[in-house]
DNA sequence: ACAGGAAGCTAACATCCGTCAATAGACGCA
DNA sequence: TGCGTCTATTGACGGATGTTAGCTTCCTGT
């Protein structure tokens, strides 16, 4: 595990800054845009479920996810359960900045991509950017937001619904950082990953997915989800994007001095 | 609803402070905590299930819970799902400040006292006291840490196990703000409460707690639980408390400047 | 004390889901 | 190409949970 299979000087790494349009969106300057892409130091790919950060260390660096899907998972017994799915954008352990240790592991899902940016220039980051600073407190938030919702889908739908819904959302937060590029959604996750994250066993997350071949929703194919009606599909998972805040998302308030 | 029962001006209802020292435990000196308390401007009582905050509305005030319960809630068809609970000295809209709207409701659980805040106070700390700025910053990631293990134990636990899960970690919670006075641990809950917190029926929520009596794991009667062992009823639903960051939470790193 | 209503409790049945077992398919590696 | 492993799939069975219905207990207001 946590195999690095490269890692490069940000510098010679040349970021867009597209990435930050998602999580970080707001009353950010271009120039807030890329002194937060300056912050960012190294830059590292890893191989297949690499553990980037396990539960209870220690760091002085936070991950900022550029490629690839990042989970939230903990370990008890000989079982996982996956409480978070991070997409590009995504600050995946900023309250490790925050506070002493995680309480939960961060894996990669298949091959990631992530930026690493030191503890020590988020503290400078406190100090003289403030407006900076209230966007990180703000996407923290969101994470909050979508938890909450996680536990709504887990006390509300059944096992093909809360599939459909995790692909809705994923669909959604995608489309937010523009990386929605056909009608396919491409995703490295097992049918394991998604019973993880659905809270069902494996094999009953093989017969959700079967029901939503049955029912012509959605045909997930090794973690690839096609469908020619999206609308349908949110329909069927009940899935409302207002939690993702994906309007005005995220705004500071106008009066804000 | 809503009904206010009283109202009055926080000077002439004179507060401890002591309902601070839990969620906003850290280094922050007593003279941040008074200075926290003096941002309070108005206490409130309310009576049995008030909805404090509805789902959208737009709001120019945040709320600290001083005494009672209260629920994040939101309702889809006739079905009331609960999303998270908070004791005294959390902040239950702290994040109304930052997003533009609240994506669900603020309930309250049987009777509250609740303490009101400007925002125009919450912007003039951001910019004047950035160490109480942070603090809740903190509160906030507290949680999302809660929200996530609401999620693990959605995924995890049957029935029973959840229900003495909650009151465990009520039970915690309560200790680290200093509210924990006998064996019994009291709430106005109903078992409807319970089975919207838990994800299940209120008939299987009935079914759960029966088991736990059965079980001699604990007695729960009106909402109030009564064990002699809460080791055991820890045991019983395998509650880590590590998740509330109980022992140095929360604390910012030592070298913050 | 009484009545009404809310909450708690129990039983019966159907559905959802977990587990075990077995097989088939897909991919990586030699 | 062939083997081995991981993933996907299917069937059978049992346990957990939802639903409906009806009853009992407790609280509250009069």
């Amino acid at each position: 595990m946590n195999r690095t299979t490269g890692s490069v000087e940000a510098s010679s790494f040349p970021l867009t800054g597209d990435f930050l349009a998602g999580r970080l969106r707001q009353n950010l300057s271009l120039d807030d845009l890329k002194y937060i892409e300056a912050l960012v130091e190294t830059v590292s790919d890893h191989g297949d479920t690499a553990r980037l950060l396990a539960r209870g260390t220690k760091t002085e660096r936070s991950m900022i996810l550029i490629e690839g899907y990042i989970f939230r998972t903990v370990e008890s017994g000989d079982k996982r359960f996956i409480t978070g799915v991070h997409v590009p954008g995504d600050f995946v352990d900023l309250h490790g900045f925050a506070l002493k240790r995680l309480d939960h592991n961060i894996d990669a899902a298949g091959r990631v991509t992530v930026g690493s940016v030191s503890h020590e220039a988020l503290r400078r980051v406190m100090r003289d950017r403030p407006g900076v600073a209230r966007a990180m407190w703000f996407a923290t938030l969101l994470d909050a937001a979508i938890h909450r919702k996680w536990i709504q889908t887990l006390e509300q739908l059944d096992a093909p619904r809360r599939i459909a819904h995790l692909y809705a959302e994923l669909h959604t937060r995608l489309e937010l950082i523009g990386r929605v590029f056909s009608r396919a959604l491409r995703t490295p996750f097992t049918q394991f990953d998604m019973a993880d994250m659905c809270g069902v066993s494996a094999i009953h997350a093989n017969r959700a997915v079967g029901k939503l071949r049955e029912l012509g929703i959605a045909e997930i194919r090794r973690g690839d989800l096609y469908t020619n009606d999206w609308d349908a599909l949110k329909r069927y998972a009940q899935f409302n994007p207002d939690y993702l805040y994906g309007d005005g998302p995220l705004k500071v308030k106008e009066d804000w001095d």
